[in-house]
RNA sequence: GCGCCUGUAGCUCAGGGGAUAGAGCGUCGGUCUCCGGAACCGAAAGCCGCAGGUUCGAAUCCUGCCAGGCGCACCA
């Protein structure tokens, strides 16, 4: 549609030269709001009469003649006060289709970009706030890859954080465990320390004494001491691990996991340090408050500075955060080195030891932050800094991809058994927390998915096989919580309800996967009642003179209310990575599919006896089926052939 | 206090200069000899937070106000 649109708009462009070109460079080319009033619009008449004062209407009835007999436009009229709207073939647009469908119209504009997301502190099980972030990070993913880019893939992990520090001295203070019990203990790893998490964050806060134990540990584990060091590496490989089966659960992976550890063990800040000194962009604070601190000024605040190394002389986040941002654009003249992630064969980890050959990471043209919006301030800081180091064009390409957190409405923490305390009561809504504990596991959200869609399984396919029930209740799920996490703008709060999340009814992922199943299910039973097969009709058909006209009058409309609308996939597409905006995909996909399950509810295909309204039929089908099954491989929505 | 975000149908949310403001849920009524009812069709339901302004045209842009949220750490 994109190619169709653009070379429709040349050829409008170029009729419309002879009166004149002030508007032609952004002719506008827009789609009408309903089916009768046409296809696509013109609104030029508008911008002359801008300029000119003269009544719209009188000009577009001016400029009509101009564009009569376009190729591929069936009528052109003046419509409303001063649009002129296009109606097309669409007997040679569908059957531009077969043609079309197969190369892309859209191309990659990078020769690499990075997006990072997931980001999971691996101290404890992920929870739903993690899941709405993978789950817009791997969409950005599949969609730009759609688009042709080259995408590497990044999840960063914190190991080196006060985190995994209290989950360190929750086990040896708390638990009286060492490194064996550690690596014994076979239960839900990610779900024990959770626990334990929340337990030592009581501790600390009621006990302030602890703190001091707190920074002991820490400073073993900088300073690699063990068993302090060994136990916190452990725990970190342990609840990341768990991290990636829970996204694997939703299909997400993974090309490189760079760890903090390593930036710091392989001097990444001291490298960015020197940089930000030798080009002036921080300052070392010799009075106030901040005196003996490292400081870059705010630049929209010249009173505000942000301290990038403490007086103690420790790094920021921020500070580290600089670091690997240089790094991922090749900017920082330094690289990690790697190997693979224990078990797999394509998961790379970064390392501070000297490993074998692997891919090259980094160097990216453009860089996505998955980050969700409570820290656009220092997502900013990020980027101030590059441009403080006189790199421009990669702080123009420094995209903090933001997004609302998830909350938890009083029902649901009810329901999860967590109380509240009293004066929090009249909250509409409560954060999630690690520290208290407040939050639904991801994984527990999974199960309860999974567990719902199998009985619905078991209602209406109860013959399958055990195993094959189980996959499918898997992939439902999938695209249950998929399709709940792109449905919301991303500035929308969702205030997370099981009620909503566990439907599978209406404008939800499953009914997406319903209306693939139908669409598989009704070239299944073709076939087996003797039909061709999806390849060989389309084999055998003359798609440069399809059946149109054998329709009535009414099915044309109806159809190509559909194929119309099908075609703005890749605009959809676009548009969604241009605004960073998944839910228009979602919703484009759900009214395509809306519109298709009304079309087959009137139409029959297989039932119909005469040849060719129903070759015209199987060809539409097989078309929108592939044009429903790309959207949702670019959501990673599963489609199951049953359900 | 300063900055960012959000106020649209009973509820949850789309639409972010263009033609009669849309979905889902819920409510009410229908479709069940149907290629899968996880479906389809219909109805009721809206001063698009309030007040000004810009424009041929504003839910959409600007200003002010009201209400709510989130930031503004030598935490990450």
């Amino acid at each position: 549609m994109i190619t169709f649109k653009e070379k429709l708009r040349k050829k409008i462009a170029s009729r419309l030269r002879s009166k004149g070109s002030f508007f032609l460079d952004d002719l506008e080319l827009n789609y009408t709001p309903q089916m009768k009033m046409g296809d696509m619009a013109l609104t030029f008449p508008f911008q002359i009469a801008k300029q000119t004062g003269r009544s719209p209407r009188d000009i577009a009835v001016e400029y009509l003649p101009l564009l009569k007999n376009i190729e591929g436009v069936d009528k052109i009229e003046v419509a409303g006060a001063g649009f002129i709207n296009l109606h097309l073939n669409r007997k040679t647009f569908f059957e531009g289709r077969f043609t079309a469908s197969r190369c892309r119209s859209y191309f990659a504009e990078e020769n690499k970009i990075i997006i990072e997301h997931t980001n999971i502190n691996p101290n404890k099980a992920a929870h739903i706030g993690h899941l709405r972030n993978a789950c817009l990070g791997d969409t950005l993913s599949r969609c730009l890859k759609d688009k042709g880019e080259n995408v590497e893939v990044q999840n960063y992990i914190d190991d080196t954080g006060v985190q995994v520090v209290d989950v360190v001295l929750g086990f040896k203070d708390l638990e009286k465990k060492d490194l064996s019990d550690i690596e014994k203990y076979s239960g839900r790893f990610d779900y024990y320390c959770w626990d334990l998490y929340v337990r030592v964050s009581s501790l600390l806060g009621a006990n302030p004494h602890y703190q001091k134990r707190r920074s002991e540990i820490l400073k073993k584990i900088e300073h690699n001491i063990d068993p302090e060091a060994s136990m916190a590496r452990l725990i970190t490989m342990r609840n990341v691990k768990a991290h990636l089966n829970t996204m694997n659960r939703l299909d997400i992976h993974y090309d490189l996991l760079p760890f903090e550890s390593s930036i710091l063990g392989l001097k990444f800040w001291e490298k960015a340090f020197a940089l930000l000194k030798k080009k002036k962009a921080i300052f070392f604070v010799e009075e106030g408050p901040h005196k003996g601190c490292w400081v870059m000024p705010f630049e929209e605040d010249k009173e505000k500075e942000k301290i990038i190394v403490r007086s103690d002389g420790t790094v920021t986040y921020v500070g580290k955060d600089i670091a690997y941002q240089l790094w991922k654009f090749g900017l920082l003249e330094r690289d990690f080195n790697y190997s693979l992630f224990p078990g797999s064969d394509s998961l790379w980890v970064t390392s501070i030891h000297p490993g074998s050959s692997h891919p090259s990471f980094g160097k990216s043209d453009k860089v996505y932050n998955v980050i969700d919006t409570r820290q656009s301030y220092l997502q900013k800081i990020v980027v101030q800094g590059l441009k403080a180091l006189g790199f421009f064009p990669q702080a123009e390409k420094s995209i903090h991809f933001s997004y609302e957190m998830v909350a938890l409405s009083p029902k649901s923490l009810k329901e999860i058994g967590q109380k509240i305390s009293g004066e929090k009561k009249e909250k509409t809504f409560h954060e999630v927390s690690g520290r208290k504990g407040l939050g639904i596991k991801a994984d527990d959200l999974m199960d309860s998915l999974e567990e719902k869609a199998l009985s619905e399984i078991e209602k209406r396919n109860p013959d399958l096989e055990p195993l094959q029930k189980k996959e499918i209740a898997r992939k439902i799920a999938c695209g249950a919580l998929r399709y709940f996490m792109l449905k919301f703008a991303r500035n929308s709060l969702i205030i997370f309800d099981f009620d909503e999340a566990l439907s599978f009814e209406g404008e939800t992922g499953p009914y997406l996967q319903y209306t693939m199943v139908r669409l598989k299910s009704i070239f299944r039973k073709w076939e087996n009642q003797g039909g061709l097969s999806e390849p060989d009709i389309l084999a055998s058909a003359d798609l440069k003179n399809i059946p149109w006209d054998s329709l009535t009058d009414k099915e044309k409309d109806d159809l190509w209310d559909l194929i119309f609308y099908a075609a703005q996939l890749e605009e959809e597409v676009l548009h969604s990575i241009r605004s960073l905006e998944f839910s228009h995909l979602a919703k484009f996909t759900f009214n395509l599919c809306q519109k298709l399950n009304a079309y087959y509810h009137l139409y029959p295909v297989i039932t119909e006896s005469e040849k060719n309204v129903r070759s015209v039929r199987l060809l539409a089908l097989i078309h929108l089926k592939n044009v429903i099954s790309r959207a949702l491989n670019l959501m990673g929505i599963p489609h199951p052939d049953r359900m």
